[in-house]
DNA sequence: ATAAAATGTAAAGGCACATTGACTCCGTGC
DNA sequence: GCACGGAGTCAATGTGCCTTTACATTTTAT
């Protein structure tokens, strides 16, 4: 899966720590998420459509 | 989280085995998605969603 | 240039997802 | 009665998500 993460939080002007902490994970986590070292759990997908306003399918996509 | 997974599968009228071996996971696996006892990853939901044609949002819900 | 902030990486541990094989329970039909 | 298909569940195993602590690297600003 690929993701937009980088670019969304750009946008907002956040830094990964901001982000990991509105989602309530650790920083590390965003990082690896970003990186693509793996993808997020569904519920946190969730919780992080929902901090943009998007649909999961607007943030993640398939290779 | 809730799933209408039961839901779409019987309209579709394909017994757990059928979504199982669409979908490339384990019936029980099928079933423990089912039965709430855990959630898939996020790529298996996008592969559920694609075989229903629906979006992720749509077969799936935060508790 | 150099200090600080941001990002990337790594090891080790815990819990959740997903697997197989085997077993039970329930409803239908022979 | 008994067999059958469908569904639920258990134990054991392996992998993946997410954590903490720690350190290295890159970027930004002074």
């Amino acid at each position: 899966m690929k993701n937009r993460l980088k670019v969304l939080r750009a946008e907002r002007d956040w830094n990964q720590s901001d982000l990991a902490a509105q989602l309530g994970i650790s920083r590390q986590s965003v990082n690896a998420i970003e990186t693509g070292k793996y993808d997020p759990s569904l519920p946190l997908a969730f919780r992080i459509a929902d901090l943009f306003g998007l649909r999961i399918e607007d943030i993640f996509r398939r290779d």
